[in-house]
DNA sequence: GTCTATAGTGGGATAGAC
DNA sequence: GTCTATCCCACTATAGAC
């Protein structure tokens, strides 16, 4: 079910990943800087090139590990019972609200594909589709009403009084309904 | 139906703005520095901050001058034929396609919204509460849908063969069958 | 494998003269 | 209202010594 991600080769380099995540997670995107990754280990910054080939390898590494995680946590979530469009749901919006940088850091930007573990993006998408009924174009959409809740939620765009359970809970009436 | 903004006081400021706008269009925000908008005006970016406070602001003036755009687009459709939520989300997703840049700036991210013109949120948000019926929690699942699948549009989310114009399509089936 | 030194680039913003 | 001069910040990345 679960599989261990083929992360990068060297111990220093898989130390480097796991740094910047942790970073990542606990300062946000802005913070993720190769000085900051170095101080963390107790190195110059420089001395991360031996390891790694730029930043851009380095967050395409992280964004993997998130992929696998996500994936993870959906196909974990396969027993738990209900509707398996409310269930993955369910596990995406916890997940984000979990890993809020780590969730932008995925989702809220181009994605760089030739540089991801490979499948890791298809493995996660998987479970949305089956959810969905197999339906491609049902998934894609019932997937941007998610990340639409998800993000617009993270960036505070929703007024402050807002019943984000419900308008979540509307959605997904209506995207069971078209299955 | 339409309002005229109540842009910056004086004519600087409100060229500032306009040249800020037509930079952030034409080469996206990367390109969008004080140092830059003052080449176009011809003036050194020192100057600026005689009329704009700071750059935050000066983001936020051409935030709203978007809003007042998206909601005379939105006013100006209420004539055409069909379902007012296909509409809406018609003229949406056109803006967005439009204005790629100007899009990104005005939802994807935290809002200032202290800095905005006052109001000019809520008008643009107006449209599509009354084209979901008035009902909120409906209205703002469906702007989760469509920034979904606009962003994730725009950020090159969906695989190479995706056929968005059907997704878009089965999400509004699903939102009209809720109304 | 790590270091120092540094290049190169860019950014926002202020002080004070004119 | 605009200028010059400048500060201060931060970043990615490379060269070359050890």
């Amino acid at each position: 079910m679960a599989t261990s991600a083929p992360e990068p080769r060297t111990p220093r380099a898989q130390q480097i990943v796991e740094v910047a995540l942790e970073l990542l997670e606990t300062q946000g995107h802005d913070a993720l800087s190769m000085r900051r990754i170095a101080d963390r280990i107790g190195i110059r910054a420089p001395s991360l090139y031996e390891h790694v080939p730029d930043k851009r390898a380095l967050e395409a590494a992280i964004i993997s590990v998130g992929f696998e995680r996500l994936a993870d946590a959906f196909e974990a979530a396969t027993a738990q019972p209900g509707d398996p469009l409310d269930r993955t749901a369910r596990v995406y919006r916890s997940f984000a609200a979990a890993h809020p940088h780590l969730y932008r850091l995925m989702t809220a930007r181009e994605l760089h594909r030739e540089l991801l573990t490979p499948g890791v993006e298809d493995r996660a998408g998987r479970t949305l589709y089956e959810a969905a009924g197999r339906d491609a174009d049902l998934a894609r959409a019932a997937w941007a009403f998610a990340h639409g809740m998800t993000i617009l939620e993270l960036d505070n765009r929703f007024p402050a009084g807002a019943d984000l359970d419900a308008a979540w809970e509307r959605g997904l009436a209506a995207f069971r309904s078209q299955r």
